[in-house]
DNA sequence: GGGTACATTTGGATCGTTATAAAGGCGAGG
DNA sequence: CCTCGCCTTTATAACGATCCAAATGTACCC
């Protein structure tokens, strides 16, 4: 005893041994909070432990029992207020679970994608937690991955081949229920001719919910003009320039579904260049609730997503897959909140 | 050769040799790009660990050779977009240099922050770059770090022992100069009873904002009432709330420097409800330029801090030191840049 | 033929931990 | 005194990679 810790070096579990004349095994043992050693013993132990300043090396026992205590988390786009919420609630619950989160942002590109993976997959995660880039193709993920890792893909379907993915989990939000609860709101309102605004046909969520915006439409027995269903790509900038093609039919819509929140506010300050007061002249809805959507001018009326709360459920989804591995896929669909705002106004007079 | 791929266990090195029958050596030397091995016997190899898709076990390499391939990244707020951007920076320079990000979010609770830096410890980063919650203490997170690995402090300053931290490397945003550079511009537009609304005097960057715009009170020969120095939770629902406070005093300011964007927002909405319109009857400034500040309405004057830059920053200087623990700790200021919008408007007839 | 230089390959120890089986000490019972 | 069982501790061999020194092969020159 007395013994100095060792410099220039990391503190080991054989120091801690030498340090209170035990051997390495028992050290483990206290380590680990086994019942099998003596509290006297125990008691030692965990003074030089803090006397040393010892800190458990993770890698070390995970190599050894041949175990993980990571989850990959992948995202598309860090920067978006939505997946940052959702990356705090998967970092959430993780924590509490013991679970280091391994990130990697791939800023939309496959490419990087890809190269994110395989990075990701060298430090062994027990799990993988995927929001794909835009044009991801299953087969491509699937073996950057490999086979084993279990994988939860979040938010987003791949393109590509059906049965290269057919055994991994999923998370997505309630697209199409939310663009017909939206749709229909409007209707009830009393509008008529109603567009669908911006997002990307590419991307499966921008389909979805076009697809609930049509039920919507179709249930109400109204006709769809093909002026009305505009894309742009789901940024404020683009959707203020494309906003005019709205309006380049023969019957100009009075009411617009938009595909998320930022694509409605862009379409907001296009409304006002046209001289066009949204929420008086023209009623529009979003999807996402931003922080933003609550004190636009007109506040905006728009689908709660509770990103959150997506994010401790994808870490739930992920920690049971890894429990247990057995159980067939699961394909689960959250629930979308209607937030009734000022923009839903009903048609001018 | 043709031998099958091992189930239910990860393909490792071994795997490789026997199946080409040369040594795991050689595998190992193959894999590092090594120049020593026989280009035959190289291409032997590499098409045995397709054929079986080896995965590279760098925690396994990591323990052989000492070395880490992680940087820890802990932040006090992941959902603020501030924050997010800076960890897409991050996360985008360490990708690039083969670096994984370990992710942990204390959510501003100085008792989490020290179960998670222990917790990431445990996974032995090269470094670690903090963005402490507030009320971090000096002491408590060198004990939970240790003294050895390296350790760069964003965006805040940690109280307590100087000693205890004086070896960490620093990047600060220039909070002095910016809102020394928002009140100058102030009293440029003929305001002669500006307010400093909203932020914590806990935080270090609210100390410093206040000082940058005493620094240029002063040195303009103006006075400040105490009535004009109003805290508040710096997020925009309390910022309406305390706005009244800012016309308690016997002199109502004409403008007010804000500690960032989300309390401009927020005290635009308090404004309007005493019936005043900003960006005519009263101008104001923010910091941090979010994305709503370019579209808010009026456009909201502000500091450009361009979070992203700051990320990769961050990353490069823990870069720096983790290959060279030796030089003096350094502390860096990163500028930021004025942005006049609508809202920082002259004094009202 | 023997020696030397060079290119390539390899066995074995090692990183810090855990699993396993076995050993040691000790009191009780025969 | 020996055996048995119980409690506690430990030596040793892994995990999957890398380092090191040493061993091959083989080409060339004297």
């Amino acid at each position: 005893m007395g013994n100095t810790p060792p410099v220039g070096r990391k503190v080991t579990l054989s120091d801690i041994a030498a340090g209170c004349d035990v051997s390495r095994a028992t050290v483990s043992l206290v380590l680990r909070g086994s019942p099998l050693v003596n509290k006297h013993t125990r008691a030692r132990v965990e003074e030089e432990l803090r006397r040393q300043g010892y800190v458990y090396n993770r890698a070390a026992a995970n190599l050894r029992r041949r175990t993980s205590s990571s989850i990959a988390l992948v995202l598309n786009d860090l920067a978006n207020p939505f997946f940052a919420e959702f990356a705090a609630g998967v970092d959430e619950i993780l924590g509490d679970t013991g679970y280091v989160t391994l990130l990697g942002s791939t800023g939309e590109s496959t490419e990087r994608e890809l190269a994110v993976l395989g990075s990701l997959m060298e430090h062994g995660p027990a799990g993988i937690i995927l929001s794909p880039a835009e044009g991801s193709d299953a087969q491509q993920i699937l073996s950057a991955v490999g086979g084993v890792t279990p994988l939860l893909l979040f938010n987003r379907e791949v393109s590509g081949d059906v049965a290269a993915c057919d055994h991994w989990d999923r998370l997505f939000l309630d697209n199409q229920r939310g663009a017909r609860l939206a749709t229909e709101h409007l209707i009830a309102q009393g509008h008529k001719h109603i567009a669908f605004y911006g997002g990307h046909l590419g991307s499966s969520s921008c389909r979805q919910r076009r697809a609930g915006y049509m039920e919507a439409m179709k249930g109400a027995g109204l006709t769809v003009e093909p002026s009305w269903m505009v894309e742009c790509i789901p940024n404020r900038l683009d959707a203020v320039a494309q906003s005019e093609h709205l309006f380049n039919g023969k019957t100009a819509p009075t009411a617009a579904v938009c595909y998320n929140d930022a694509v409605a506010l862009g379409l907001m300050l296009g409304l006002h260049q046209r001289g066009l007061q949204p929420g008086r002249d023209f009623a529009l809805t979003g999807f996402d609730d931003i922080a933003e959507a609550a004190v636009s001018a007109p506040p905006l009326t728009t689908l709660a997503v509770t990103p959150r709360d997506r994010g401790r459920q994808a870490a739930e989804l992920i920690l049971q897959r890894v429990k247990d591995p057995a159980p067939p896929p699961r394909q689960t669909i959250a629930p979308v909140q209607l937030l009734i705002r000022a923009s839903s106004c009903p048609p001018a007079a």
